[in-house]
This record gives structure tokens, C-alpha cells and sequence, in this order.
DNA sequence: TTTCGGCGACTTTTT
DNA sequence: GTCGCCGAAA
């Protein structure tokens, strides 16, 4: 099969570029993902490239997969020697083999987020911070938001109390990380990024060996990732970046579309090469989205567009209520399943995830088969966090996070009063060692033999042994066992062993397997059976699409987010996400708000989302509820001539929505208003009109 | 030491 | 409405 067969001319435009860099802007739907695959399979096959020569850098694990097994589905190549991964996966693997290099023990661990706050906790208790003026949760932020800087501590600038406290914290934290040997997230990239900086011998290797660097998902890099590549990038090395300005959703943790403009210009891109033929969605649906990005300012400019013309209008229904809404929604896909089509081709989507449980609670009652996803990940669950530090304490007894955590668990009677006087007692040394020295006949003592014993039994034996092992003798399985709802919790420690089997062909099978645990935490929950309604927040559709797109929850202070408009470009990164939910859909799309809403226990009354105004209004079909003649009131409570959540329109004012009423012809009523705030007229005179 | 109850927070999330 | 954390009682 010929690669470029079946590519339209941009697509194959990109895919056959010569030996340059390039920045390919690829609109939602476009075959983004197949130019991509499509390229890599060019260059080895018509160009010659050897595998060796090629690094592909993606966001996900998932994303990473697809790519080696679309490319090997195309052509009988074996890619081994092709370096392909996450950003966080390269550079582990970078300082693996360069550990000394980068001055990392060679066996260095890997903390996830929850790994690191409980470290920075940790620090800020040891120096004695105030962690109420010092949140640990801010100070793992602004940690990590130095280290994407480049930033080290003794390169922050100290002005007064707050940046001096800061700093110490930052310090401490390093301090601690290296002698625990353990990195979190935003030191592998900087880590990486230092040893190539400062090491020429090894930067002019790694610059000469990659002829192409590939990178998915461009919009989505932070800066130092993008300084990773310039870094990697040498004279001779074409970088091929793909991305879509318009479906950054992800500024909110670091993403900065402006290295876009700055691959431009430092890579001396000569032409953007975009690719806006849609191949998903029928017209009326992009033409929705794109009347809505075009609220947007400072954009790259792309306009998709597709040969399937028209199709069925956007159906929109505002509910008098948030059960009414998803009550609304379930008929809808009840109707559309009896007429075809499959609940797995029909995504429910939502701003916030504290929205899913009208949703859920609707399609259970009417007993749809629903997948929720966002749950945890196997890797993050707390049974299998605590068999894992059980081999990391058996592998390095330095790792104090691992020891906090299972010291006295499952229970042995070592409180909190004994770790403190452990803490007291280690000085600069371990927690380990220090537990090393409390008397043999204590509670530690018992703990510390223990591990020894542990570490023992599992000397020389195979991964899925020690694993085995850690379970059964750190008594964690026996707790579980007598816990009531303890099945699932074994289930998943069973499950481990299975998932530490295939690593034991492995070099060092255990520092693997942790790594992996770390990079990557698994799949999200997989819920209920297979042909199931599929519901999520719009930040995980991003990637994927449907049959039906249900939007839901369109109102103000929702979607767009009331928190977002404290932030400089919050609203657009709002009308980006819209943007992304609108061109998941393929041949439906329906939108839905409620005038009243159930949320932090309370109901609130929001008036539609200003995206449905930015959409044409020639697009939209507004739609009445089915049973609309019957509905009772639900939140009136007196008798007014005006409901409780109406929307109405003031001539001064403008749009609003109807708060509380007092008295009757002659009272008041108090009106949220778009623009103008909370106000209460008198309703003699404010002449408002129904909308 | 463990457990239970009250209190506050509460967008989005990958590695 | 629900989860997670912290402090007080068993």
C-alpha cells in the first residue's frame, strides 16, 4: 500500500516536505495524527531514514502507542532503534543511560504528583514553615513552576520574607530529593535539559544521531520542553511540529501556544502549512465552530471546512432544571438508540465532573449503560501506592516517602508521636537509618527487621516473586482480607503481580517497573460494558470522537467557568474548550442548559452561556421539551408573575435572570444581569420583557 | 493509636 | 452533595 495513497494534497504536502523544519497547523478533524504517522513512514521508507535517526515526542502514553502501531501497520520496518514517547518517557530514558552524567544515582526513582506534595509537606514541616501562610499544595505550584523555568534556587531572587521562605523551601526540597534520589515530573525534562546544555559531547551526539524530531500536539509543550528540543535540535535535525492553536485547552498547567510563534521564527519555518479539510463533522457543525473561534483574538487563523455539507441543524434545549436537562438528554438517547445508533457512538459532555451525577443518576434510572470516565488509575490507587513503596523501601531504604508510608501500615503501632521521634533522630540521615538504631525490641525494631527479612527473601528473585512477597509479608493482602470491601482492593494487588511479570525480561526489572508506575499511571476506570453512553469532561474528549455530542450545563459561570474570568485569558481558553467540544461530533450535536442548577448544595440560577450567542443563529434549532405542557413549576415558590430562574430582558440592563421576587404587581424582583450584576427593581417600572 | 465526626472547599489534568 | 483533612474522644 502506498503511504501518500488516499492524502489530500496539503496532507501530502506535509508528509513529503523536504529535510526542513516545519510547523503543520492542523485544524480539529483534519488526520492529524495520519500526516503524522504518515510522515515518519516517508521518511524511512522513500527517504531512507534510518528508525535511528528519528524521535517522536507526544503528550500521552496512549497517544505514543497508537503512532508505533499505526506506523508499523504501514510498513515492515522494525522501529526499535526509533526513539518514540512522551516528553517525561525521553528523558527518563535519557537519564538512565546518562545518569552519571546528570549526577542521578542510577537506580533513581520517579515521584508522581501525589509523591511530591507529600515530599514538599514533608520539607515544610521540617523547616518549620507556617504551612498555612505556605500551602503545600501552592508550594509544589511554585516549585514546579520554577523548574519549567529553568530556575534553581539559588537563581531566585530574594526581596523579602515571602520569596526568602519560598526559596528556602524550594532549597530543601532538592536538598531531600537528592538524598533520597528521587526526581518528580518537571526534573526529568530540566534534568535532561541541563545535562545536554552543559555536556557538548554528548548534545552534538544526540544532535547528530536525531536527522528528525517529531512533536504531536505542539500547543500543548511548555517552555521548557520547548527549550528541550531547541536543545536537541542540531544544525542538521528537521523538526516537524504539529499542532492546532485553537484547541489549546491546557494554558491553565504551563501549555504556551506562544511557542508556536517561536518555533516560527527560531526554526526558520518559510511556510505554515495548514491543514483545514475536515473529514469528521458535516458543514453546520463547523460552521458553528468556527463562528465561535472566531470570538477569539490572536489566533494563527485556520477556517475549517469540509465537503459534507450542511446536515441537521445544532438542536439546542434549555431546561427549567438540571434533572429536567439530563432528563431531556436520556429521552434524546433512548430515541436515538432506537433509531440505530450506538450508545458508544454518543458522548455526554461537561464543563466541571461535579456535573456527571445528574447525568448518571438519570441514565441509571432509565437503565442506560453509561462509562464514566475520570476515576482513578490503576497505579494511583491506595493498595497498590502502598505495595510499591513496599519494594522501594526493599530496594533503596533511603526513599523516606516509601517508609512514611508503610511504617505503620497495614497498623503495627508505630504513631505519629514515634515517627516524629524518628524524624528528630535522623538528622541528615534517612529515616531508615535512623529506624535502624531504635532498640531491636520496639515496634521499629520489629519493622525494621521486617524489611530486612523482606529484602531477603526477595534477593535474586524474580520481579513477580518480590511483588508476591511485599504482599504477602507486609501483611498488606491479611488487611485487606479482613476489611468488608477489601475484594477489589486484592483484586488489584493481584493484578500487580501480573503487571510486574512482564517486566522481569527486563535489565533492571524493578527500576522499571517503577518508572513505569510513575509515567504511566494506566487507564482511567473502564466502568460498565461495551456499547455504552459515554460521558466526560470536555478536557478528557479532546482527541476523540462521536456519533452525538451532547453538550450540557451551557450557562454562565459554568461553561465558561466563573473562575476563569479571573485569569487574563480565561475566557478564551473557555471558548477553546467549546471550540474542542463542538468538533467532537461528527453528524448531532445538541447543546443544553438549565435555568436552575443543584451544585455545592445549593440551586443557582445562570442564564445561557454567551457561546450560544457567538454560534449563528441560523444553525441552531431550538428544541421544547417533549412533555413541556405538563411540567410543574419546581422552584416557584410564591406567587409571582415572574418564575424563579426566567430569563428576562431590561432595556437599560440588557439579559439577565430572574433571582427572588418580593410582592406581588407592585413588588420587587432581583435580577442578575449579564453584564450590569446583581440588581432588584421595582417591577412597575422595569418593563422587562420574557425571553 | 485509632476512629469518628465536624468543617471547609469545590474547574479543567498528563507526566 | 461529597470528599478530604484535622482534631478530639474511645
Amino acid at each position: 500500500m502506498d503511504i501518500l495513497s488516499g492524502l489530500n494534497a496539503r496532507q501530502i504536502e506535509a508528509v513529503t516536505l523536504p529535510h526542513r523544519s516545519a510547523l503543520i497547523l492542523a485544524g480539529a478533524g483534519s488526520g492529524k495524527t495520519r500526516v503524522l504517522t504518515s510522515r515518519i513512514a516517508y521518511l524511512i521508507q522513500k527517504e531512507g531514514i534510518s528508525p535511528h535517526a528519528i524521535l517522536a515526542v507526544t503528550f500521552t502514553n496512549k497517544a505514543a502507542r497508537e503512532m508505533n502501531a499505526r506506523i508499523s501497520a504501514m510498513i515492515p520496518v522494525n522501529l526499535r532503534g526509533m526513539w518514540i514517547g512522551t516528553f517525561h518517557g525521553l528523558c527518563n530514558r535519557l537519564l538512565r543511560a546518562h545518569h552519571r552524567d546528570a549526577s542521578l544515582p542510577e537506580t533513581f526513582q520517579i515521584m508522581d504528583s501525589a509523591d511530591q506534595l507529600s515530599m514538599v509537606k514533608r520539607v515544610i514541616k521540617a523547616l518549620n514553615v507556617n504551612d498555612e501562610k505556605y500551602p503545600p499544595k501552592q508550594m509544589q505550584h511554585f516549585i514546579n513552576a520554577q523548574k519549567e523555568e529553568g530556575i534553581r534556587p539559588h537563581e531566585i531572587s530574594v526581596f523579602d520574607s515571602v520569596t526568602r521562605t519560598q526559596f528556602e523551601i524550594y532549597s530543601a526540597y532538592e536538598e531531600q530529593c537528592n538524598r533520597e534520589g528521587a526526581v518528580d515530573f518537571a526534573e526529568l525534562l530540566l534534568r535532561a535539559y541541563e545535562l545536554l546544555s552543559r555536556n557538548e559531547i554528548l548534545r552534538r551526539h544526540y544532535q547528530g544521531r536525531f536527522a528528525h524530531i517529531l512533536i504531536d500536539e505542539f500547543q500543548d509543550t511548555n517552555r521548557l520542553q520547548y527549550k528541550w528540543i531547541r536543545m536537541l535540535a542540531g544544525e542538521g535535525t528537521a523538526v516537524f511540529a504539529v499542532g492546532d492553536d485553537d484547541q489549546s485547552i491546557y494554558a491553565f498547567r504551563g501549555a504556551d501556544t506562544g511557542n508556536m510563534r517561536s518555533f516560527e521564527r527560531d526554526f526558520h519555518v518559510e511556510e505554515v502549512i495548514k491543514l483545514e479539510q475536515n473529514y469528521r463533522s458535516h458543514g453546520n457543525i463547523l460552521d458553528a465552530a468556527n463562528a465561535l473561534i472566531r470570538h477569539n483574538s490572536g489566533r494563527l487563523g485556520k477556517n475549517l471546512w469540509t465537503s459534507d455539507a450542511g446536515g441537521e441543524k445544532l438542536r439546542y434545549y434549555q431546561a427549567p432544571t438540571d434533572q429536567l436537562e439530563a432528563d431531556y438528554i436520556v429521552e434524546e438517547i433512548r430515541a436515538l438508540h432506537a433509531e440505530g445508533v450506538e450508545l458508544s457512538g454518543i458522548a455526554l459532555l461537561y464543563r466541571s465532573n461535579a456535573q456527571s451525577r445528574v447525568l448518571e443518576h438519570a441514565l441509571f434510572s432509565s437503565s442506560l449503560p453509561y462509562r464514566v470516565y475520570g476515576g482513578l488509575r490503576f497505579f494511583e490507587r491506595l493498595e497498590v501506592k502502598h505495595a510499591l513503596a513496599y519494594l522501594r523501601l526493599i530496594h533503596s531504604p533511603d526513599d523516606d516517602g516509601a517508609l512514611l508510608r508503610i511504617i505503620n501500615f497495614p497498623a503495627r503501632g508505630i504513631g505519629a508521636r514515634t515517627v516524629e521521634s524518628i524524624q528528630f533522630s535522623a538528622g541528615d540521615r534517612s529515616l531508615w537509618a535512623a529506624a535502624c538504631d531504635m532498640k531491636p525490641s520496639s515496634k521499629v525494631g520489629e519493622f525494621v527487621r521486617l524489611i530486612q527479612s523482606m529484602r531477603e527473601a526477595c534477593s535474586g528473585a524474580s520481579l513477580a516473586f518480590m511483588v508476591e512477597t511485599a504482599i504477602e509479608m507486609s501483611g498488606l493482602k491479611a488487611h485487606y482480607r479482613l476489611e468488608k470491601d477489601g475484594e477489589d482492593r486484592i483484586e488489584n494487588l493481584e493484578e500487580l503481580v501480573n503487571a510486574a511479570a512482564a517486566f522481569d525480561q527486563e535489565e533492571n526489572p524493578l527500576v522499571e517497573f517503577l518508572s513505569h508506575a510513575a509515567l504511566e499511571a494506566g487507564e482511567r476506570q473502564s466502568g460498565e460494558g461495551s456499547d455504552a453512553v459515554q460521558l466526560m469532561t470536555v478536557h478528557s474528549a479532546k482527541g476523540l470522537e462521536f456519533h452525538t455530542v451532547f453538550i450540557s450545563g451551557l450557562e454562565e459561570g459554568l461553561f465558561p467557568h466563573g473562575n476563569s474570568m479571573n485569569e487574563a485569558k480565561g475566557l478564551e481558553e473557555e471558548r477553546r474548550l467549546m471550540y474542542v467540544a463542538i468538533t467532537r461530533a461528527r453528524r448531532k450535536l445538541y447543546l443544553t442548559s438549565a435555568q436552575s442548577r443543584m451544585l455545592h448544595g445549593q440551586v443557582n440560577y445562570n442564564i445561557p452561556s454567551r457561546f450560544l450567542s457567538e454560534i449563528p443563529e441560523e444553525l441552531i434549532q431550538h428544541v421544547g421539551a417533549p412533555l413541556e405542557a405538563e411540567q410543574k413549576p419546581v422552584h416557584a415558590e410564591r406567587k409571582t408573575p415572574w418564575k424563579i430562574g426566567a430569563n428576562v430582558f431590561h432595556a437599560k440592563f440588557g439579559e439577565g435572570v430572574i433571582l427572588a421576587c418580593e410582592g406581588g404587581e407592585t413588588g420587587q424582583v432581583q435580577i442578575r444581569f449579564r453584564r450590569a450584576g446583581v440588581k432588584w427593581l421595582a417591577l412597575e417600572y422595569a418593563n422587562l420583557i420574557a425571553i
